[in-house]
DNA sequence: AACGTTGCCGAAACCGATTTCGGGGCGCAG
DNA sequence: CTGCGCCCCGAAATCGGTTTCGGCAACGTT
């Protein structure tokens, strides 16, 4: 059409310093005007990139960010495809699983670099990746402290502040519901949860933590535990949101009033929690946002920015709701209130049982 | 590696019928061993082929199907990598953006074809496809008798034995609230809720059904809606689980028990059904087989089988909860119960706005 | 024995880009 | 006027496959 060669073509579209301005420019308009858009796959063939993001998700604990994942993933493709990008997901359903899908996805050329979400402590997705040799950013951190691109959500200074904040309203006894070990993110808000003790001048007291919840029964479970003690919280941190909603299943067993007997603050912003009574105190991610942000570090990462520049941290947002109040009672209240409710509902389900 | 030309190891690997048995296995044989795979990107500059399913997720309505999508997902991706395909998600924000996406898509050769999920009566997204001469499947049916392929749960059944399964029980204003008409899915529901009240000889009451709601929230107030009324149903059958919940909200508020003054009865098997009290009584979908059929159903059309032989429907499952009974008092009842209830919490709410 | 057939494979074109290499104009200094 | 270098661009190789075409050998026919 203008009378250039395609390599020339191809050339100018790609800012070889070679080309003439003028001719660039013309090539450029007219491409621009005909919707031309080169293959990527044609173009892969030759610079073995496919400018196509990978996201493997894992399957054995899809609870736990399947509230967020339609956000998260409309943040990446939106930027994704600002930048004529893709994302390309598959599934794992093991820690090998992962490994093997990780490395086809990049022999077969499907992904030219990973989001990593959920991070552990020892990742092993890591080292799949290191010893492939391709980029990646992580979604959260690790215990490590290599050089590694990332993206995160000072979990840990929410937890420090809703520790604080309760204090702040009066109450010494403050438990904490944590996520399981091996997540990074559970490591954090779990040092969070301490360091807002300290702050506030509070000891820290074993009796007072659970760990390793990670659904609403869980977290259900870890609040029955935590109540059932001679000295029992007045207020709980959750480490999510997921297994805070747990924590009105109990209230309601026990007659008890969350943001009145019991104050809850947790972490993550689901929507659920707008429409418990009263609604939950939380600090809110903006996952959308997040996915964005990781998809961007990702592209430039590939693009050739060295990891070490691609860290970013940002923070979660308050969102007030009616779950965190004063303490209603002493912790030794607290405690004859739940062992009366206790005795009476195992008389009920000792009745309940015979029919 | 075995002194034959690339061109006889292409048609080998592709039954192509003038190679020889013989070397079709042992060429088979060495690339297996030395674990060969033809990169798709450079198959796909001949073939115009990628062997890759588009998913074009809508963000604007994201709270409907993010709690399955993992799940669907996994189902999806998984039959995918078993067939060496591989699954491109992308988003749209609007009607617009949805055409525009898919559009882009497929001249940039990302996707051979697409699954739809959440059919509408009349689909733009069939329209756009169908245009573009490109393969497609849906997760729901449309209201047209085109003989498109496609696969979807037979929700009206459930909707309809819920019905009769409630007038087994004794009730006889029997309500439902749906889900937005522009569906088809909500249109197949509320012809199965129709045919259910004939099936069980209780008569269509218009003041029973609400339509429309999506959201928890929705329900609720859908809820309300149909009790504040003066001959109100003593049993709901909701069209989803995520409204179905907002019964146990008003439930609470109005100081009734799910499952006694009023019975429900839904749809989808949400997790969340299972953690309230009572479990909530629903009909589950597999949406991991879904994916998993509508991945291959979708693979089995590019590869060259007619959209008509491609037609599947699969049954829900009766999960038993514990929010069905025979009704425990007559509409006339529940109706001065609640106009009490709300009477009271009038009361209770002037008191406190002034605060 | 000469002559089609058939089966099987190599050679080469082709897909749509990127990238290297080389050379034609042009300006400028000698 | 010649020679040199620089700015641009065309030509061709290349990526890793698929697909068409043609030819050779073995075979059966008349």
């Amino acid at each position: 059409m203008l009378g250039l060669s395609k390599g020339t073509v191809s050339r100018a579209l790609n800012g070889y310093p070679d080309i003439a301005e003028g001719t660039r420019l013309r090539v450029r308009t007219v491409a621009e005007r005909m919707g031309y858009r080169p293959l990527s796959q044609a173009q892969g063939i030759r610079t073995g990139r496919t400018r196509s993001i990978g996201l493997v998700l894992q399957t054995d604990e899809h609870d736990s960010h399947a509230p967020f994942l339609t956000d998260f993933l409309a943040g990446v493709t939106t930027t994704a495809s600002r930048e004529d990008w893709t994302l390309t997901v598959a599934t794992a359903a093991s820690d090998a699983d992962m490994a093997e899908t990780l490395r086809r996805l990049v022999v077969e050329r499907k992904a030219d670099g990973f989001i990593l979400p959920r991070t552990l402590v020892h990742d092993p997705r890591i080292e799949t990746l290191e010893s492939l040799g391709v980029p990646f950013v992580l979604f959260g951190r690790t215990g490590s402290t290599a050089p590694l691109a990332s993206f995160d959500i000072r979990g840990e200074a929410a937890m420090q502040e809703a520790v604080q904040r309760l204090a702040r309203l009066g109450h010494r006894r403050i438990g904490f519901v944590g996520g399981a070990e091996r997540y990074m993110f559970a490591q954090l808000r779990l040092t969070g949860y301490r360091s807002g003790l300290s702050a506030a001048g509070l000891p820290f007291d074993a009796a007072l933590v659970r760990t390793g919840t990670r659904t609403t029964a869980d977290g259900e479970a870890a609040t029955i535990d935590l109540l059932a003690q001679p000295a029992p919280p007045t207020a709980i941190v959750f480490a999510t949101d997921i297994t805070a909603l747990g924590a009105y299943a109990v209230a309601e067993r026990l007659g008890l009033r969350i943001g009145h007997h019991l104050s809850v603050i947790s972490y993550d912003g689901i929507s659920a929690g707008g429409l418990m009574r009263p609604p939950l105190t939380t600090y809110r991610v903006d996952t959308r946002g997040a996915g964005a942000r990781l998809a961007e570090l990702l592209i430039r990462q590939i693009r050739g920015e060295r990891p070490e520049k691609l860290r970013e941290l940002a923070p979660a947002e308050f969102v007030a709701g009616g779950s965190d109040a004063p303490p209603a009672a002493t912790s030794e209240a607290l405690a004859a209130t739940v062992a009366q409710s206790l005795k009476n509902q195992e008389t009920v389900s000792i009745r309940e049982e015979p029919r």
